[in-house]
DNA sequence: ATATCATATAATTATATGCTTATATACTTT
DNA sequence: AAAGTATATAAGCATATAATTATATGATAT
């Protein structure tokens, strides 16, 4: 697949408002599933869904802990999803564009 | 909308090959449609149609000249989508990565 | 006016996408 | 081992998307 193609994939996953937001609350730190669950008008599954396809294409990380799966960026080698980022919101703007707070402890 | 609904929706329209490769030949010159449609493999309704998009969220210009549209880059205002393009080929690069030789005199 | 060329729109179709509910897996605690 | 909690997978459905073909619009030239 050529660059274009591969850029168009991946720009396809950023296109997507739910998991742009995701992208957005991670910024700043990593996020459990049930956090996102919290803070998301989407189920559990429709989390993990979209979850399972960031994490297929690279862009972000999973690392069991517990019982909880937390995520995280990973976008250090993909400088034009960087670039995007750069210009969007982190957690605490994200979260007020949600009408949300921080979500409580679910996870630890 | 909010800021990221939009985002999301503008990166979506780069999320597809085929818009994505028309932007990238946008970055050094304009392009009419007859061109275009030399150039990528597709009919010209569907040109005609990714056209449309790309214009009606402000991607792109279109000038009328003659018989002939022309389309041109209109991104200086958004500043994400500069960024990137900043990392995708331009014009020559993508003409080779689709095999093919800057288009003929369709139009002038 | 008519013919020709360039582009746009409409209608259709096939496929992809995002969501939901139901169920399975995994880990933890008792 | 059994129950409880967190996450993932599967199946199904409704909508969106990108393509095609057919037709309409618009501009130019004869």
């Amino acid at each position: 697949m050529d660059e274009i193609a591969e850029a168009a994939e991946k720009l396809k996953l950023l296109g997507d408002k739910t998991r742009l937001t995701i992208l957005c609350l991670l910024k700043d730190r990593e996020w459990c599933v049930c956090e996102l669950v919290d803070v998301l008008s989407i189920s559990q599954p429709g989390i993990s869904q979209h979850m399972r396809k960031l994490k297929s294409h690279g862009i972000v990380n999973e690392s069991r802990r517990g019982q909880w799966v937390y995520y995280s960026l990973r976008i250090q080698d993909k400088p034009y999803i960087q670039a995007v980022l750069d210009y969007m919101p982190g957690t605490a703007g994200t979260l007020s564009l949600l009408n949300k707070k921080e979500p409580g402890q679910c996870c630890n």
